[in-house]
DNA sequence: CTGTATTGTTGGCTAACTGCCACTATATAG
DNA sequence: CTATATAGTGGCAGTTAGCCAACAATACAG
């Protein structure tokens, strides 16, 4: 078939013939308490993979959803209520044999936000929990998830290493050494004392909001931050390591 | 509708109630030549977007592509003859306007190889040709294909403030010389020549493998460098800047 | 053959940054 | 008051980065 100009092509054209793959879109919501790295799963309710835990996300919606990020805000909202201030996009996989129902295409995303029982979330939502993500070794996991949450747990180590990604897994004030326990927790590494602080107060993206002792906490009453007013780009940007 | 099993629930599935998005994969090609970073473009001979320029890049073909990143490297190899190292996913992009068919979704790769004119390339492809990035605003592109772009070309030059990335644009052997020219046109910076020289020597990526002076260039021989045997890896790997 | 231009390579200095560890400061528990 | 726990600082040695001048090896003009 041939046309003679857009117009006359797109009145002719429709979608129908392509084999076209399903697109959905994940949403791996990291946090930390209780001193272990948790990711938020929802048990899935219907088929395929009925039972499993899932992370939250699904078919994008064409209708409603202006673009993938938007998309992702939603998944994120659903489950959480929260707009979460950090929220990017991974990676995407596709292959024919990530869903039982043929050849996908996911685009992933990770955020992460201060803990909170999920009981305080949306209250439709009561089949989500937090799983640490030493103890996901045990359960069942749907579609290729396992793999998924593995490549964003990748990129939040590696992101931790040069921005200050770590402030927003934290209630706000926040201590240095709550911070640097967050980095260390991120990049399943330990920090230098001195050195960390050095480089958190030189890079002057925190201000400091008075002082106390963290709830349950012992010890001399230790300076609480917060990240500085106008600093908020510099919390998605590249802040340690310039390179070459 | 009810299921009973995983096997109930494919027996009756069909994709055919979704309005699934249309899924493309773009592949941003970047090499250096005359000094000037150029990008592969293609005219298209169909519509939409008929005489547009594009990235090389299309419909995923279900049935023969593997996966993501199987597609990606059939459409570099399709217009170039070139399986390239350096291969990989940026981002992915999806709306409802970037393409006149409806709302689709891209996923965009990028990669970086030696220059050579495309006559060399399969011969089938007539209408591909290297665009200088600063000649791009007078030429009409397909789709969001100038962001895309854009997008990549951001990304490329973020790697390469921490990567050896640019040792996939020259051809072997190279001097150090011609490396520093290729990280400084990637980075759009000027490096200083001693520190320069000292990080890449003390990363122990490159073997010398003589020395010469580079066609048409005049002065000193230099000493001549490829990757070091074993290093592949490295040309991937973060190098530069451990962070924290 | 000699001088000049051009490019490659190295030496060495100062300033900044890092890792390390000990020391001081301020709270609570008993 | 004493012991313990946590916060914050001082200071040094080793490493790295930026800077620039000196030196080396070639081509080419005359």
């Amino acid at each position: 078939m041939t046309y003679r100009s857009e117009a006359d092509f797109l009145k002719q054209y429709n979608a129908r013939d392509y084999d076209s793959p399903l697109v959905t879109v994940d949403v791996a919501i990291f946090t930390l308490h209780e001193g272990a790295l948790q990711v938020l799963l929802v048990e899935r309710g219907d088929f395929p993979h009925k039972g499993r835990w899932a992370l939250p996300g699904g078919f994008i919606d064409i209708h409603s959803d202006d673009d993938l990020d938007a998309c992702a805000h939603r998944k994120l909202k659903e489950k959480t209520g929260v707009a979460a201030p950090l929220l990017e996009q991974v990676c995407s996989k596709g292959n024919g044999l990530r869903d039982p129902r043929g050849w996908s295409v996911t685009a992933l995303y990770m955020a992460l936000i201060p803990h909170a029982p999920t009981a305080d979330f949306v209250a439709s939502v009561n089949d989500a929990r937090w799983w640490p993500l030493d103890q996901l070794g045990g359960i069942e996991l749907a579609f290729d998830h396992r793999s998924l949450i593995a490549t964003a747990r990748e990129r939040l180590k590696n992101k931790t290493a040069y921005t200050v990604l770590p402030v927003h897994v934290l209630k706000r004030p926040f201590t240095l050494t709550q911070l640097q326990r967050a980095f260390e927790q991120l990049m399943d590494a330990t920090l230098e004392k001195k050195s960390f602080r050095r480089r958190i107060l030189n890079a002057e993206i925190l201000e400091e909001v008075g002082e106390g002792i963290p709830e349950g906490g012992r010890g001399r009453p230790a300076a609480l931050y917060q990240p500085a007013t106008g600093s908020e780009q510099h919390l998605f940007a590249r802040v340690f390591g310039e390179g070459l």
